[in-house]
DNA sequence: TTTATATTTCTAAATATATAGAAATATAAA
DNA sequence: TTTATATTTCTATATATTTAGAAATATAAA
């Protein structure tokens, strides 16, 4: 396979993991001003979403680069990859 | 509802309509170069994809905006709206 | 008007995705 | 060790999406 091809298929999965308004509002709010959020935090800032659901959410933002994550204890933070996100929706920095 | 709101809507259209592997290629295979073409040539260049699915797709991207189309008699000639793709996903014009 | 070509709409089936409750795991604190 | 909190995995269900064949529509050419 290519990079190209690589390439693609990232940007793909990075789109098919935005085009969906709860995960695009979960990127959002962690490029604003670069912020580090814990799933609960999150689950805090979005209306009614089970922690299951948004367990599953994360882990596709993760999956495809658009978020990184940091351990601390019984949490986990995210935050969003800023290379991957500058090269394939850099409208989410704005 | 709030202009940002319904940008943001937008962008979930836009994105979840890059989100899919025939759409991406169309989108990029009509970037490169400002190209102008039909449904039929599209159909061409992918491989095997029926003209109803490449219908349903074609309509994907030019509800989101993606797409911008022109009639001349028959044929429909589709090409990428610039300022959309400009603002959610200028990778594709890389 | 008949024929041919381009594209869409209708319809249905297969597949994928989103959702959340319940149970499981992991870490920390008491 | 017990308890509490954070997060994930398991499981199931509801919903959405992709796909394409067949029929329909639209325009042009013969």
């Amino acid at each position: 396979m290519s990079e190209d091809n690589v390439d693609i298929q990232q940007a793909v999965k990075v789109y098919k993991a935005l085009g969906e308004p709860t995960r695009l509002k979960i990127a959002l709010m962690l490029a604003e001003g670069e912020v580090n959020l814990c799933c609960s935090a999150i689950m805090e800032k979005l209306e009614s979403v089970a922690g299951s659901t948004l367990s599953h959410h994360l882990k596709q933002l993760t999956d495809c680069g658009v978020l990184n994550l940091r351990k601390d204890g019984t949490f986990i933070y995210y935050h969003v990859n800023r290379d991957i996100v500058q090269k394939y929706a850099p409208y989410l920095l704005v």
